[in-house]
RNA sequence: CGGGGCGUGGCUCAGUUUGGUAGAGCACCUGCCUUGGGAGCAGGGGGUCGCAGGUUCAAAUCCUGCCGCUCCGACCA
């Protein structure tokens, strides 16, 4: 490729519509541009990074006994109701109707899809385990596309689909899909982490989510930094805190004014804020929730949804609370009917002796309130969210905390389509029973972000070569300076008949430009062909990752060496 | 969906307060010049100032409504 010929527009100025690094760079690097929000045409730079992304995914799901076929992206209403999920989706499902007024949809996921296909075609226990996936675009219309790639309405995915007679397959089928997306992050140079994930609104339970570890990830994960323990912070479950035994005292009734915190109340009271009770209200398709966690506890809410077996749940206005017979500032737990109100108490709660909560009054709290003896839950779960300085729940140790882009999860979905559907199979006593399912999702052009986030310097990106678009630059540096440019010119020859994939930059711009915007693409390595260093009889190529010049004689093998260089990286 | 900011040439932005015939830099085209880290000179093309109403002799500028983008929050395989 010629860069005179080559279509990537690259920009001096950072667009102002871009945050983060990999957006910014895209978008001068003449990757990406913008058709509408959250919706993108990749360049011929961005797709050759996103086809060798998609080989590699490719050739690692084949490897593990996958196969690759494509589902419509259109997909009809009808089993959307059927699986229960046309009226539960939302808002992020792009809806639309045909010219007969039958209604579709753009998939956001294919598990309706490929439940409806396999059903319809696999009978027996001899066609099982079985997996499929696809590679294509996706459609979600996020409240808030954000952050380039990262959050597309539109965006490139991978996804698997396996089906198993029983739950012991399912595991078999599972720790695959796993074994390859190690291999597949692996391969794309990524520095990532497997942790433990909630399994959201797809349904089911077992998952785990490929976090690429960067601080503009949108989720926080925590690590133990003793045993290999890690996870969604949302997943992450906690043990009981024993509180030491203590006589229970009388509740007494106090007055707190203005003491709208925990804090607040804490500082009034002199009470350690171990003592106290904290209460957050949600709103949710079966009504209020109050939710109550120690003082110095965050609620976290993915918990709370599954607790209480709700699709979501937002923030409580203060009429639902004055409707509960409560106040915000002042909820607490006593007095409140479980049988009207939800009510969520965290485990560690329960276990808390004379506690300070709100009175359900404006401007009072309760002293001395103890679990069980004053106040019933509706339920009592762990619904605290892990913080830094809690003991790892599986070793105790110490854990840290990080932040991720999820590039891919997997999930093991049981029988939920299949039930919903009647994706079933005869075994071999005759019996009919539902397909054991798991699914599996790559974000293929978040990958290519979540590569960029993780590799670039004031100048550019810095692609792993796996994942590159070209291997090679080759750089004459003085078009006007004929031996130089034709060595140039023959050096970029050699390189591609040897397999190399290798751009030269033939433009006739001074030779800062033409830097500038090599550093900017990232190539791996350089080629710098010049006056003088044909004079010394040298080739000067130039890591871009570590900035490492090497001098190569031009009447060795330099072929040889460039490859040595291009595997290093 | 709540709150903030912004929509002026391909990009970055000035001009809006105080209404008076649309600007700069970069990019692009032509020529000269230059060639080891985004040079210089000269000339040139390109904008219904987001859209629709309104006020006014006159609107990028003031008023109303809408749309879009973006950030924070909420939410999210």
């Amino acid at each position: 490729m010629r860069v005179s010929k080559m279509f990537a527009p690259t920009l001096r100025e950072v667009p102002a519509e871009a945050e983060v690094v990999s957006h910014q760079l895209m978008l001068r690097a003449g990757f990406l541009r913008k058709s509408a929000g959250g919706m993108y045409n990749y360049l011929p730079l961005a797709w050759r990074v996103l086809k060798k992304i998609e080989n590699i995914v490719r050739e690692e799901m084949d490897a593990s006994g996958a196969q690759e076929l494509l589902m419509p992206i259109v997909q009809p209403a009808e089993i959307w109701q059927e699986s229960g999920r046309w009226g539960v989706y939302g808002e992020e499902m792009f809806r639309l109707k045909d010219r007969h007024n039958r209604e579709f949809c753009l998939g956001p996921t294919h598990e309706e899809m490929v439940t409806n296909l396999i059903r319809g075609d696999v009978r027996s226990y001899r066609q099982l385990p079985l997996n499929v996936y696809q590679i294509q675009n996706k459609f979600r219309d996020e409240r808030r596309p954000r952050f380039g790639l990262m959050r597309g309405r539109e965006f490139i995915m991978k996804d698997a689909y396996s089906f198993d007679r029983d739950e012991a397959g399912l595991d078999v089928s599972y720790k695959l899909m796993y074994d390859a997306y190690t291999r597949i992050f692996t391969r794309c140079g990524l520095t990532f982490r497997p942790v433990e994930a909630d399994s959201g609104a797809i349904g089911g339970s077992g998952s785990h989510e490929f976090m690429v570890i960067a601080d503009s990830g949108e989720a926080e994960i925590v690590y133990c930094n003793e045993c290999n323990y890690a996870a969604n912070v949302e997943k992450a479950e906690l043990h009981v805190i024993e509180a030491p035994a203590e006589e229970a005292k009388a509740v007494e009734e106090v007055k707190t004014p203005d003491c709208k915190t925990i804090a607040d109340v804490c500082a009034y009271l002199q009470l350690p804020v171990d003592k106290s009770v904290k209460a957050v209200a949600f709103n949710s398709e079966k009504g209020l929730i109050l939710c109550f966690v120690r003082g110095d506890h965050e609620v976290n809410e993915v918990k709370v949804i599954n607790t209480v077996g709700v699709n979501e749940v937002e923030m409580a206005e203060e009429s639902l609370l004055t409707e509960a017979g409560t106040v915000g500032g002042y909820m607490g737990p006593v007095g409140i009917d479980p049988e009207k109100t939800i009510v969520v108490v965290d485990s560690t709660v329960m276990k808390m002796h004379n506690i300070c909560c709100g009175a359900n009054k404006e401007g009072y709290h309760l002293l001395n309130v103890n679990p069980g003896r004053d106040f019933t839950p509706t339920y009592v779960a762990d619904i605290r969210l892990i913080q830094e300085g809690d003991p790892c729940p599986h070793c105790g140790g110490n854990v840290s905390k990080a932040r991720g882009i999820e590039v891919g999860q997997v999930f093991k979905l049981f029988t939920k389509y299949s039930e919903a559907m009647h994706a079933t199979f005869l075994d071999e006593n005759g019996k009919e029973k539902p397909m054991v399912m798991g699914c599996y999702g790559v974000g293929v052009s978040r990958t290519m972000a979540a590569a960029i986030e993780q590799n670039n310097d004031k100048d550019g990106m810095i692609w792993p070569v796996a994942i590159a678009p070209y291997e090679v630059l080759v750089v004459p540096v003085n078009t006007k300076d004929e031996a130089s440019t034709q060595k140039a010119e023959a050096i970029y020859e050699e390189l591609k008949k040897a397999g190399i994939e290798t751009v030269i930059d033939d433009r006739n711009e001074r030779p800062g430009v033409k830097f500038k915007d090599a550093d900017l693409i990232g190539y791996p390595l350089r080629v710098v062909v010049g006056p003088k260093t044909l004079a010394e009889g040298k080739l000067e190529v130039k890591v871009r990752r570590t900035g490492e010049v090497q001098m190569l004689p031009l009447d060795g093998d330099y072929i040889t060496a460039i490859r040595e260089l291009l595997a290093k990286l």
